[in-house]
RNA sequence: CGGGAAGUGGCGCAGGUGGUAGCGCAUCUGGUUUGGGACCAGAGGGUCGCAGGUUCGAGUCCUGUCUUCCCGACCA
């Protein structure tokens, strides 16, 4: 079976092509490191926007659409947000084509020339700050809060499906606060919100923490992330939320008059998660057969496939199919039943392992006659004989007990994964042998960090939030450190 | 942008020293099948990335060019 996917040794974007292809989530579209999500994994999408757009409503915020071109001038306001992105992005210069006079084709027409060029926006910071200025002038027109469902394009050196494609679905939120104290709050509260969702509805284990200032987001003087482990042993950033300070503010003249009537520069926040959720998901549950969701996520919970020789049987089987269909999608369980007489059962149950679809519900004559049917679990890979009456209670537990099966799953596997190290030996061989998570400590310098990295790669994925406090000299220097740092290779 | 590798039916690949394109999967037709990706028989589908050159003859040799992938620097 494991011919689909390459083992988890294995490099994974070749396991991933394999995987995305076979299991129609997506594919590589012809344009440079960008892809084409298909309808079975856009499905998925779905279903993280539905749930985390509803988490962002109950935290008082509100969806906006701001500009996909952005002036060129905006973004030299902020001096170490272009020096984050200048090197990543698509330029607009003309707004026209015109045919070839050489030839059959069309070229771009040098008569039109745009007067200043447009950024395809890496970020909306720039424009919506720009747009804030005019939103607000009093305290009372604060907070601002504000998300926007998007596509981003970042043309970066190399690309990895789902991680880091050039152009990528993500939200973002931005927020306009009156005092620094508010802003810092909410940032944290959006961190939150965050991890929950990974944790509960994804399945995925996260560490909350804070960027290193080599690590933090141009332009924000905290970053705040949610970091998971991954199966081969790497870190992936799963989110960020940012404390922005007063720096748009001051670089787009965001003023607003106090109560007292001065005027105050106002505080701003920042928080994304993108497509690569999708990534974190596969590499996170996935096993040889395809893709395992978490039934919260599943497009499909449960699907019914029926085993059958000749029409009597079929609408038989039909018969009973339709009844649990019906009782399982009052219970809110999203149920398909797979009667297309153009693939063979066996086909089927290949597919929808490699889908992921958490339960899978057999019928054939033996259950006719016994009153049965086969349930199979994608988790466990695990099947058992339930009565037919029984199926209407026993889903809905299996499927609790399936989300929870795979967070304890990835969890375990993460403790499994994480380690101390109190050495520069230690370390070293750690990080050789794709360790995970290496808790070690350091003295706080940028310069270590990066003399860290340049020896093994590893970097410091965060400073987890609410950390002990323990005295320890730095791994690399020895100099006194104060409290341990997360180490792992990341993505 | 540096360092490697590759471009041949939809996908994955094979095609020593040049001789007029083939295999597996997928697709289509007919039949038998249907409790873990069925089997048999037949069929369709390719200007070999592009442009030149050498040659009686180029997928193969030469030159140029484009693209993609991998390893670095950059990153949600």
């Amino acid at each position: 079976m494991a011919k689909h996917l390459t083992t988890r040794e294995e490099d994974y974007s070749k396991w991933y092509n394999e995987l995305v292809v076979k299991a129609d989530l997506a594919q590589n579209s012809g344009v440079r490191g960008s892809m084409v999500i298909k309808p079975y994994g856009y499905a998925i999408w779905e279903k993280i926007q539905a749930d985390l757009d509803r988490r962002f409503k109950e935290t008082g915020h509100m969806n906006a659409y701001f500009p996909l071109f952005i002036p060129k001038s905006y973004f030299s306001k902020e001096a170490s947000h272009v020096d984050g992105f200048a090197k990543e992005c698509a330029v607009v210069t003309h707004y026209r084509l015109k045919d070839d006079p050489n030839g059959g084709g069309v070229v771009v027409d040098p008569a039109a020339k745009l007067e200043e060029e447009l950024i395809v926006r890496p970020t909306s910071e720039t424009i919506i700050w720009d747009t804030y200025r005019d939103w607000i002038q009093s305290y009372r027109d604060l907070p601002i809060l504000v998300n926007q469902w998007a596509n981003v394009v970042r043309w970066e050196m190399r690309t990895r499906l789902f991680l880091r494609t050039a152009e990528f679905l993500w939200q973002e939120g931005h927020t306009a606060h009156a005092t620094k104290e508010e802003a810092v709050t909410e940032a944290e509260t959006m961190l939150g919100v965050y991890a929950d969702f990974v944790e509960n509805i994804m399945a995925i284990p996260v560490l909350r923490g804070l960027k290193t200032e080599g690590e933090r987001f141009a332009g924000a003087l905290e970053t705040y992330c949610i970091e998971a482990l991954m199966q081969d042993g790497k870190a992936l950033q799963a989110g960020t939320s940012h404390f922005l300070g007063q720096n748009f503010a001051k670089a787009f003249d965001v003023k607003y008059q106090s109560k007292e009537g001065t005027q105050e520069y106002v505080w701003a926040t920042s928080w994304g998660v993108s497509t690569r959720l999708m990534g974190a998901l596969i590499m996170t549950h996935s096993d040889d057969n395809g893709l395992v969701l978490p039934p919260k996520l599943a497009p499909y919970q449960v699907v019914i496939i029926p085993i059958y020789k000749g029409e009597e049987q079929l609408t038989a089987i039909s018969e009973v199919a339709n009844g649990m269909v019906a009782e399982l999608r009052a219970k809110g369980v999203s149920v398909k039943y797979d009667d297309r007489d153009t693939y063979k059962p066996g086909w089927k149950f290949n597919q929808y392992e490699l889908q992921g679809v958490p339960l899978r519900i057999a019928i054939g004559p033996k259950d006719l006659e016994k009153g049965t049917a086969e349930l199979a679990r994608r988790d466990t890979l695990t099947k058992e004989f339930v009565a037919q009456s029984e199926i209407g209670t026993k889903v809905p537990e299996l499927l609790d007990a399936i989300q929870n099966n795979l967070f304890e799953k990835a969890l375990s596997y993460r403790e499994a994964h994480t380690h101390e190290a109190n050495s520069w030996e230690e370390f070293e061989k750690l990080m050789k042998g794709n360790a995970g998570f290496v808790y070690a400590h350091w003295d706080g310098t940028t310069e270590t960090e990066d003399k860290i990295k340049e020896l093994t790669k590893a970097t410091i994925r965060c400073i987890p939030l609410n950390n002990k406090q323990e005295e320890g000299t730095c791994i690399l220097t020895g100099k006194p450190s104060t409290q341990r740092v997360v180490f792992a290779k990341a993505y």
